[in-house]
Parts: structure tokens; sequence; C-alpha cells
DNA sequence: GAAATTCATTTAACATATTAAATAAATTCA
DNA sequence: TGAATTTATTTAATATGTTAAATGAATTTC
């Protein structure tokens, strides 16, 4: 007989599917434009904080944009090469490296967060808005669950540091 | 006043953040047993398949790992040399390449099944096992409405082929 | 105030992802 | 049958992910 190892779902693996999924409808429009996954995360960032005229320190990014620092650092080299972004020295703290966008990156921001916010609207209406806000619960839910489980708490330093992606690539 | 692009939720992000945090624990594991994320979702396929005492042809551990072929190439490189897996042409069509775990393979699958279905169990407990079926139920439904969406169809192909993956890396 | 420590980022080495092109075997068709 | 096409996989080139070590600057400690 059939040997049956798992009852359950392959969670992660339905995560990565629906991830997948979701950024197929919105993957066409990102490279229209010439910009990888990990760009577009790394401009939206600097989107949200196009306020900060003197541009956002890397390490924010990599945390907002989920990358790690050596990950990143290439992506913004290649970025900083396609006009994109420009890096400077932090003025308080020399080891900081702070990244703003340029005019040109900031209109693809502009151009693609509306494509996206379509995208949304879209979901929200085939899915139901009901359906759409369940989802987002859920996996903060897990997110909350799996990141400090009390379990583990002996495991986490005083500050509580957020998990670091360890699983990705485009 | 500040700008606000988004009103939604970043849905790709959330569904990352999840699959990290979930995995979070089950990579421990995977490393103690000296296993990359990807070798573990080969083995698991394997596993899966083990009744097929020829081996697995490699387009279809690719589809379930959810691994490019070029991708699933170089893993399989490695595992071959660690002694995880051994590969052989398939007798019938020899374009094919056909794969089996070794009983270290096996081992490894038995051993870290366990323990991952043990996650599971807690996480049904913690989180209750019906938000746990509502979540799968959600993510099913995520995926069929991206996948093949009315307003796509006529970029798909005959035979409805399911999206490969564009992003990941371990 | 100089040595030791901590912190932010980069470099280095290797694994994986992605796309396109190359190989090689099977199939179709004239 | 033999040429053209299709199919399965690999190779190649480049981008990204991951870990550990290195670099450089700020902070602490004595």
């Amino acid at each position: 007989m059939k040997q049956q190892a798992f009852v359950h779902r392959n969670l992660p693996r339905l995560l990565l599917q629906a991830r997948e999924a979701v950024m197929a409808h919105t993957r066409p429009s990102l490279r229209e434009h010439g910009l990888s996954d990990q760009q577009w995360r790394v401009l939206r960032v600097l989107g949200e904080h196009a306020h900060c005229t003197e541009g956002v320190e890397t390490g924010r990014v990599a945390k907002e944009a989920f990358l790690l620092g050596p990950s990143l650092t290439g992506v913004l080299t290649r970025m900083e090469r396609a006009g994109l972004i420009a890096r400077s020295r932090c003025a308080q703290d020399a080891r900081r490296t702070v990244v703003r966008a340029t005019p040109l990156g900031l209109s693809k921001v502009a151009q693609l967060s509306q494509a996206i916010e379509a995208h949304y609207e879209w979901m929200e209406s085939e899915l139901g808005k009901h359906k759409l806000a369940q989802l987002y619960q859920l996996l903060d839910t897990v997110i909350q669950l799996e990141t400090a489980p009390m379990d583990q708490m002996d495991q986490m330093d005083e500050k509580g540091e957020q998990v670091q992606p360890v699983a990705e690539m485009e």
C-alpha cells in the first residue's frame, strides 16, 4: 500500500505558489520597465519614503524590501548603473550608506503603482473584499505565530529581532 | 501631506514573509541533515514516489518541487555528489533522465517528515484546525484565480500549462 | 585618549534562479 | 526513408541568495 508520510498540505509550497501566481500578473509590467522583482521592491520602498530627501539607509531598505545586505549591495550597484537610484555616504554616521530614487526611478514607481493598484482592485472584485481581508489576517497570524512562538523565546535575542529571509531569488 | 500610493496590503510580500516564518522552523532541521531548501523539496518529491523503483523523470520532479529545469540540473548534481540520489537514463525515452533517492536520501526523508509533521500538529493546535483549513482554501482560491483568470485566457496555451516559478532562491 | 569592541556595509565563495541557446532524442511529415 | 519539427534536458551567462570574513567607522572601556 502507498506510504502516506504527510497528512497535511505543504504550506510553504502553497505560499510560494500563491506568491508566484500573484506576481505572474505584475511581472510583465516590471519587465517592460526593465526591472527585476528585487529592483521593484527597492524602488517601492524608496517611493514610500520619497519625503526623505536625504535618502534612506540601506539597512532600512534591506529590512523593508526583505533583502539581505549582500544581495542589496549588488542590486543597488545595478540600479545605480541603470540610473534608477543614487547612493551617498551618511553625513552623521559615515558607516551608513543612504539611497534615494532618481526622477527616473520615481516615475517608474508612479506608473507601476497605478498598475498594481488596479490589480488589487481586480482581485478584490473577483475574490471579494471580505475574503481578501481574511487572507491578510490569516497571514498576519501565521507570521506572528511562527516568528515569536512561546517555545522559542529562549532562542530570541532581547530585541526580538525580526526573522530575516533565507530563501528567495527573484 | 504624505503620499499614499498603495491603499492595499503588499500581498506578495505578506506571502513571502509567511513562507519564511514557517520555513524558519523547518530550516534548522534541514541544515542539520546538510540539506538546502531545494534539496529537501526534491527529496520530499522522491519520497512521495518511493514506490516508483525505476525513479521519477526530472521533468516531473521539477514540476512537483517547483524548480526550473536549469536549477534542478545543478541541485541534482550536488545531491548525487552527496550520495542522496542517483540519476539514470530512461530506457523507453533516452531524452529523459530519471532520478531516485538512495537509502541515505530515503532515511533523511523519513526522519525529516516526522519532524515536519510534528510542526504541523503544533501549528494546528496553536492556530486551530479551522483557521488552518481556511488558509489552505484561500490560498488555493488565489492560486486558481491568478493562474487562469478570464481576462488572460488568450495568453495561455491550449494545454493550460501551470505557471512556473520565476522567483525564489534559497 | 588609545585599545578593544560594536556596528554598517561590502567582499568573497558558492548555491540557486532566470533566460536564451545548444544538444540530443523522438516524432511528424513529405 | 530522410528532412523538419517537437520534446527533454543541459550548458552558458548573468542576477540574486546565503554564509562567513573583511573593511571602515563609531562607541565603549580602561
